[in-house]
Parts: structure tokens; sequence; C-alpha cells
DNA sequence: CTGAAAGCGCTTACAG
DNA sequence: CTGAAAGCGCTTACAG
């Protein structure tokens, strides 16, 4: 492996001289640059970052740690922070938590180690905040679901707003019994998005009706199975609301398994627009997260942190609107 | 920051002794062994792992280098790629190309400085072998599509069979006029593919129409314009198969927007089966590669070429098979 | 069984 | 304008 030191070596100049030359820092005669460069290009040196890391204390890395990459809206998250990560000069480290604690917790143990300069991270709860006290000193964005840390950095969707779109279009198109298959509660969008659909019942007179409600999440299997059940009641909703893209997918297998036609027999409402949904049997309605704007400013927010450049204010909140297609019936 | 030293301060023992320690290697007595874990412990201390990088000529990453991650076979690869590596002690490194030459060759030579353990790439393109050769002497698996470097390892798809099982169970439907959107010939995956189609054709007696075939990749309106443009011919195709997931999108966008109806009007068969694919409407006859097993093997070769074990042969091709649903007519 | 020392390949204050 | 030297935090051959 070439090293500065080989290179010094060839171009009759010191190591020191040759970090300066890379790293184009203090002034350098001509006629030495011009030896350096040529020696780098004929020895084709390349700069072992790993040491550069090591003396700045940077990596010149991003980690982001997510629940699953298979959600449409995680994935163009995903997609958006490595390219704005790329036009900073930043590689992504993709975690995968599965959101599984453990696995989380081995990550965040692992990354602390690697010098990663931040992160962007969706929490696999929001019930401990303590297990991101480890991320105390870095640079570190939270994205949709909060820790509950004091003072963290969150950009997050207006969950209780979204249910609203939702339910009112179901409300204005008579329907009175809405099923939901939400997110697990010990997350704030699962939280929230209960709060808001129980809020927006309440004020239209609705009762709750607690075999109404079920949680899924991922796999996609556990949304088939749940949205099954509620197809089996005897007192069945005549709409439902699913919360997430995975869900919905899982939602509309047992609803044609069950020989159920949309939205003749049931009418739906996704949480999640993603890119297939037009063109499902029928094109679905969907409250649709803004996801590109989540992965850029996540990451934009996060290069500023950095950079010593704090956001204010810390939370950033993002609307989502309601995209009418064909999936639900006037009754 | 803890450090080593710091540790071995406290526990009254040398930064080898601790060093040996944490690496559980050679004999420390009991002892001493308590003495520097309670220190560890008292003094929160996690390694660095860059020093550790720096002197192992390791980092315990491995690269993921590929041009999109919209596209769900690739989603696929990533997220097992991901789990292989994560229960072997490696972080993943996510590199979007976005097929752009320059975008990748600033990532692999970025990458090269960082002491990554490995690569699994899916190269832009097929027509430069040079490109990878910076990689020589690095542990490297392409995936998907060929590099044409004489001795890569190289997983990929029979995809000659895979357009045999498209375009033969259309001839049993009685389709002639079959067109194809296929992804770019400069890659191998469409090289491959085209010479399949004609292959097919050929031995059915049909001839190649050249207007039938149009190319396209990404984004998904490419093709979606493509599309148009077959369905404004004169001599229109009585089925089209699309080469990859995300075209197969913007084909049934197309298709919708021209009013036609599938598969009464027109026939699709789509390369590259999909979560959704069964709840299109109509549900979508596809040809379905094996992505799971694609991502898991391109992880475990890799593992095992860095640990010194080269696989024999070098180049594994794995079977796509045919799930015929409701897209396709018999004429 | 444990330690002193060298070295991985950089960067940067300090001198001159 | 350039160099010698220290140091980032590890690991490991060599001694004892």
């Amino acid at each position: 492996m070439t090293t500065q030191k080989i290179v010094a070596k060839k171009a009759n100049v010191s190591v020191a001289t040759v970090s300066r030359y890379i790293n184009d820092v203090g002034y350098i005669s001509p006629e030495v640059k011009g030896r350096i460069k040529k020696a780098i290009k004929e020895l084709n040196y390349k700069p072992n970052l790993v040491a550069r890391s090591l003396k700045l204390r940077s990596s010149k890395t991003i980690a982001l740690v997510f629940p699953h990459i298979n959600n449409p809206f995680f994935i163009e998250l995903v997609r958006r922070a490595e390219e704005v990560a790329y036009h900073n000069g930043y590689n992504i480290i993709l975690c995968i938590t599965e959101n599984k604690l453990d696995r989380e917790k081995l990550y965040l143990d692992v990354l602390k180690g690697k010098l990663i300069d931040g992160y962007i991270i969706i929490p696999v709860t929001s019930e401990d905040s303590r297990l991101y006290e480890v991320l105390e000193g870095e640079n570190v964005v939270y994205v949709d679901r909060s820790t509950g840390l004091e003072d963290e950095i969150l950009i997050k969707l207006d969950n209780i707003q979204g249910v609203r779109l939702a339910i009112e279009h179901l409300l204005d198109l008579n329907h009175r019994k809405i099923g939901v298959i939400n997110v697990p509660l010990n997350i704030t969008t699962g939280y929230e998005r209960f709060e808001g659909y129980k809020a927006v019942l309440a004020e239209n007179g609705i009762e709750l009706q607690m075999e109404y409600i079920k949680y899924a999440d991922y796999p996609i299997e556990s949304a088939y199975e749940k949205t099954r059940q509620i197809l089996r009641l005897k007192n069945k909703p005549t709409a439902i609301l699913t919360m997430s893209g995975l869900t919905t997918l899982g939602a509309l297998k047992a609803i044609k398994d069950s020989g159920l036609s949309i939205p003749g027999d049931l009418s739906i409402v996704s949480f999640d627009d993603f890119e297939s949904s037009e063109l499902l049997n029928p094109p679905i309605t969907a409250v649709a997260q803004p996801a590109a704007e989540f992965g850029i400013r996540a990451a934009e927010i996060l290069v500023n942190l950095i950079n010593g450049r704090k956001p204010r204010p810390r939370r950033l909140i993002l609307e989502p609107k309601l995209i009418i297609r064909e999936s639900c019936q006037k009754l």
C-alpha cells in the first residue's frame, strides 16, 4: 500500500508537506507542488482515510439506524438521506434493527466505536428514552418516532392530522363503523394515531369499539391476520384505516382472500402512499407522508449539526395530505 | 473519551494487557482480569474501532454499491445482505450510484481508503471492465450484472431462461406480437435478455420487429414513456414483457392512461415479481428472481472470501421461475 | 503471565 | 515555505 511516506520520499519532501498538499492547506511552492503531484500520480497514491479518521476524530460517515427497509416510506427516506450525504461527502452505514431492542443496542454500541459523525435514527421504541442516552454528545436526528428524550432533535409527521384527514373523509362518506390496523402503541406514531382516531370519533359522537382496533406492523403477515380477525366480526366495520404501507398490502391480501370487494363490501384508506397505490385494484385512497422531505431534511439537519449549527426549533413537524382515489364508497 | 490507557492506569496494568483482555487472547491471571473488567465497567470503556482498524487493516465493514434501491429486487438484496453481515459482525456501507459512472468511481475511490473488508457490487456498466480493476486485490462479489472481468466472482440470474419462461408462456397463449421494454443493453442483464428474446422468437419462426423493442430502466417515467410509444404503433403488439419491477409499474401506468385494459387489450408479463404484484389490477404474471437468495448468497460468499475461502466455481447462476396470474389472455 | 516499545498512516503545532 | 516530532488509540512481537 502506498503511503504518504513513500510519496514523500519519491517527491523528496517531508510527509508533512505531502499532507498539506493533500488537504490543500498552507502554502507550498509551485515547484514542490509539482513534484508531489507527479509522485502521487505515478504511485497511484490514495490516502488512508482510517488513519485520517483516527487523527481527526471524524469518519465522514453517517449511520442510518432503521427498523426495516421494506416499508416504502423508509426506503424513500434512506434513498434521499443517502443522496444528501453523498453531496456532502459522507458515506452511509445502514443498520437494520428489525425493531428489536437488542439489535438496536448492539448497533449503537458498535457505531460508537467507529467515530461516526452523526446518526439518523428511527428508534425501536418510544417508551424507554434511556436507551438513547448512550448517544449523548453525538449528533443525532430522530425521525418518524420520538424517543421521549427531552432535548431530542426530531422530524415527525403531524400524525393526528393524518388520521383526521382519513377519518373525516370516511365520515363524509357516511361511514360510522371504522376499523383500524394500527402500528404498535409503544411508538409515538401508533400512540398519536390512536389518539387522533379517538379524538375524531369523539368529536363526531361515535363510540369507540375496541374490537375494531388491531395492531400490526411488520412482517406483512401480521397485518393479514389482524385484518382477517376484523373481517370475521359479526358486526364488521364498513371501512378500515391501515397505518403503514406494508400493513395496507397485508390488509388488501386478507380482504381479497375473504372474497370481499373494495369498496363495495369494505372501504379502505391507507396511511402511507406508495408507488403502486394507484395501480392497485382498486386504486387506494391514501394519506401521503412527504417521505422525500423527511429524508432530505433529516440529512440536511444532521450535516448542519455536524458542522455545529443546531436546528431551531428542535422539532420539525411535517404535514400529510390526503390523496383520494377509488377505495372508499359512499354509504 | 476513555481509552485503553486510562483503563490500564485504573486497573494498574499495561495497555498491552488491557488489549489482550479485550480481544481475549493469551493468558491473564484471574485477579488481573477482575481488575480490568471492573475498570472497564466503571469507566464505561468502549474500544476505538477506528484505531483497531488502522492497526489490523480491517474495518469490519462491507460496502454495497448499488444503482438504486427503489427497485424491489435490489431492496431485498440489500436487506438480506445486511442481515447476513450483521450476523457475521460486519456493518454495511450503502452506496447508491444512480447508475452513473462518475458516482460509482468516486465511491470506489473513497471506499478504497476506508479499509473496507469486502464489496458487493451491482456494476453500472458491463462494457468497461477496466473500471473495476481498481478493486484488484479486494474481496468483491458482483451481483446481477457482469463486469466482464475475466476472474470476477459473480452471482447472476439465468436471464435467457427467464425470458424463455415469459415468452413461451405468451406463445402458448397464441401471442405472436410481443413487445419488450428492456433494461439497457450496456449491462449483461439487458444484453442477455435481448439475446433470449431473439432466440426464442427465432425458434418459433417469428421475425424480430425492431419497433417492438424499447429500452427503459430508471426512473419510472422512462418506462411510462416507452410504453406509450409502443402503444401508439399502428401494428401494436398483443403482449409486452417488461424487464424490471419498476419498469412494470411504469408500463402499467401507461397502459392505464391509454385507456387499455389488461389482459383484454394487452397482455403483460413482468420480469421481477414484487410484493404488490398479486394485488394489482389485474394480478400480474411475473418471472420471479430469487431475490432473497441473491442477497444471502452474495453476503455469505463475501464473508467466506474475506476469510480466505474462494468460491468454486466463481460464478453462481440462479434460476428464475414463472408465476402465472391474470395479466395474460389467450388469443 | 505481563510490560515496554514499535508501528499502523495520518495531521498539525512548533521551529526555523 | 518546509521539516522533525508528537500523537490519535489501538495491537503484537519480543523480552523477561
